[in-house]
Formats: structure tokens, C-alpha cells, sequence
DNA sequence: CAAGTTTTGGATTTCAGAATACAGAAAGGC
DNA sequence: GCCTTTCTGTATTCTGAAATCCAAAACTTG
């Protein structure tokens, strides 16, 4: 029928992200986007109607992926709660140390596109995707913490909904405290001290 | 001399990193920030010469605001360490309460802006204002620990530095699951449930 | 009260970056 | 091998926002 497109979408979404997820949104240019994707721009908007659609869609991609390999760690049947909770954290800084070694911040999507209300506004669609992601992962927790007190690797404690949100809310701060230098050791001494009340 | 001000400078500060701790740097546009301080256009340039300097200015009195505050809780000596730590934390879930009240988010000028590495590299005196600002406030929060481990008030635990660093990390995540609509109550619950190890 | 200096308001300019237009190239069907 | 369709690259336009300019007003002081 007709010529079709030499890009992968997938690899251009990611390639998006990792911008958006350091510079935010307003801080990305159309030039850097093409220029990390290596498409030109014309290639792109013909794909992505635009830079706030291009946005939605790679946060879209970023959370499902995301959310598919902290999923893949929570549910790992092989691993107690306890176990599987310490490995999230493991990934979540090793993320960090990734990125240090390879020279730039790790960043956040979801933190940055968390934190402005503007962009939220922007697009319903955002707010969404924020949403569904939060209520999933906090989903994925609270099973973990029942999970391990289940199997007798935790203790009681917090209600398990309250525990996943304390879960979910250390990661967010690890990754603030992450862009200040700390040190991946440290970090990890730090989420499994916030963590004693679910862990020891 | 002179015609002098009609404005007070510290006022137009306040409105300025109002606007910017919700908005961030690049989402606030001049007009806003006329418009917050109820100032002219030119005036604002004549007072402050652009829009980064003015951005470094409230900076630096946001954070020396911010900072003031919260000494003045930590270094309280009516208070017992544990009794200094959980009065910041209330004070913190406060400003997000009055916000919710306000119709507004909270935001965080430090969060905002420590999650930007553009906005670092533009200027330098950012990156200082930051860097000089945490290493502040974690040595009121160190201290702060010694001192509830003296005065019976908190247990052993982590090393004091570390135990800084939990707290301030803990208070970053607050600030981002604040913005997800946790009401305040939840929020102080997984507060007091994320400091466990230092303060049960 | 007049001189001198600074502030003020509004219009204007300038600029960066998002978005578009268009010419030409590449691929697949017939 | 031609023809249609979609892709690519460059140049251009458009837009929103930062920054500047200038004339007029306001205040202090001698």
C-alpha cells in the first residue's frame, strides 16, 4: 500500500521519556525530542500530532512499563512479602545508580508530571493515567504487605493500605533525596530504616 | 532623594515563590507573577532584573523562610527530641491542609526545583541555595535526634546523619503524595509509620 | 515649591520554540 | 514498471512570553 515507518513507535516513546522524565515537560524542546528519538520532526508530528499528545502517550508507555516491572518483582511467587518488598527497593535504586553512571539525573515522570497542576489541567487524560497507575501499584502493595504478613515474613503493623502508601510515598521521597548526590548505599540504608515499621 | 517604593520587596518574594512553588520555573509567566504581587510589569524588572533573578531572589527567602520555621520547632527546649520531630511533622501536613483549604496545591519550591537539573546548571547560586539549605536542615534534624536519644525520648536507632536523612526524605514523599489528595490525617499516620525506627 | 531622581504604566520589541507547508524520496500493489 | 500513498528534510510561519523603552507621575529634599 505505502511506505512504512522506519522508526520503531515503542523506541521513540522511550526515548521521549527519558527526556521528559528529567527536563519535565516544559523543559524539553520539539529539537531535543527529535534529537534523542533520532526522527526528524516532521516524522514526528506526522506520528504524534503534537508535543502534548507525544507527552500523554510516552507517559502512558513510561507508567505501563513501569508499572509491569514493579509488578513483575510484587508477584513473584518465589519470594516472600519481605523479599519481594527489599527487591522493589533494590530496583528503584539501582535505577538511580544507572543513571548516575551514565552521567544524568534519573528523574521521574511521574513525581515531575505529579507535582505540576498545569499539566495535569492540560489533559484529562493525564490526571488519569496518574491516577489508574497510583491505584494500581498502591493495589500491588497493599497484596505484598498481606502477602508477607501471611507468610510470617512481617509483622503486623499498619493496615496494609496505609502500609502501601508508605511504600509508595518513601520511593517518591528516595527520589527526591536521590537528585542531591546521596549515594545508592546510603539510600538503601535509609528506605529499609523508613520501612521498619512494615519490614522488621 | 526619591520617589521610594510603593511595594515591599519581601511581599513580592512571597507572592513570587507562592507562584513558583505551585507552578515551577518555566510554567510561571511574568504575568502571573505582576499579578500575584499586584506590581507592574516594569517595576518587577526594575526591582529584580529578570525573571531568573527574581526566581533565585524568593528562593533564597522561601528557603530561609522555610528554614526559619522550622528551627524554630527543632530547636524548641520545652520539647523533648520525639516531641520536636512530631510538631514538625504536623507543621508540614499543615501547610498542605491550608493549601487543600486555600483551593490550591502546596507544592514545594525545593522539591520543584531539585527535580530540575536545567534549572540548576542556569544558575549556580540555585544549586548552592539548595545544597546550603538541606545541609542546614539536616543538622537541626541530627541534632534533634542526639538530643531525643539524651533526654530518653527516642530510641536507639540508625546514626543520627542517617536518621536526618530519613526525615527529610519522608517529608519529600509526603509533599508528592499530598499532591494526590491523601487527606492530612493519612498522611500524618504514615508520617509517625515511616519514622518508626527512630521514634518507637 | 521647584529640582532632581526614581518609580510607574503601557506599548513595543525581540526571541525561542511549537507547529506547518511543501517538495522530493521511498515503498508496495497492480 | 507505473502509480498511489506515506514518509522524510528543510524552510517558513506563527505564537506566546520575556524583556526593553519611554513618557509621565510621584516623592524627597534643599
Amino acid at each position: 500500500m505505502a511506505r512504512p515507518r522506519t522508526f520503531d513507535e515503542s523506541v521513540v516513546l522511550e526515548a521521549a521519556a527519558a527526556q521528559f522524565r528529567v527536563h519535565g515537560y516544559a523543559d524539553t524542546s520539539t529539537e531535543q525530542l527529535c534529537e534523542a528519538a533520532d526522527v526528524r520532526r516532521s516524522s514526528l508530528y506526522n506520528a504524534f500530532t503534537s508535543k502534548d499528545e507525544l507527552f500523554v502517550r510516552a507517559l502512558e508507555h513510561y507508567a505501563s512499563t513501569m508499572r509491569a516491572l514493579q509488578a513483575s518483582i510484587l508477584t513473584d511467587a518465589s519470594l516472600s512479602g519481605a523479599e519481594r518488598l527489599r527487591k522493589l527497593i533494590d530496583a528503584i535504586i539501582d535505577e538511580e545508580r544507572v543513571a548516575r553512571a551514565e552521567g544524568h539525573a534519573a528523574g521521574c515522570m511521574g513525581v515531575h508530571t505529579l507535582m505540576n497542576p498545569d499539566l495535569r489541567a492540560r489533559d484529562e487524560r493525564i490526571a488519569r493515567i496518574l491516577e489508574r497507575d497510583l491505584q494500581e501499584r498502591l493495589g500491588l502493595l497493599e497484596d505484598t504487605i498481606r502477602a508477607g504478613r501471611m507468610d510470617g515474613s512481617m509483622p503486623d503493623g499498619p493496615a496494609a493500605g496505609e502500609g502501601a502508601l508508605l511504600v509508595n510515598t518513601l520511593i517518591s521521597g528516595i527520589r527526591v533525596t536521590a537528585q542531591t548526590g546521596v549515594t545508592p548505599e546510603i539510600l538503601h540504608r535509609i528506605a529499609l530504616d523508613g520501612l521498619r515499621s512494615l519490614l522488621a
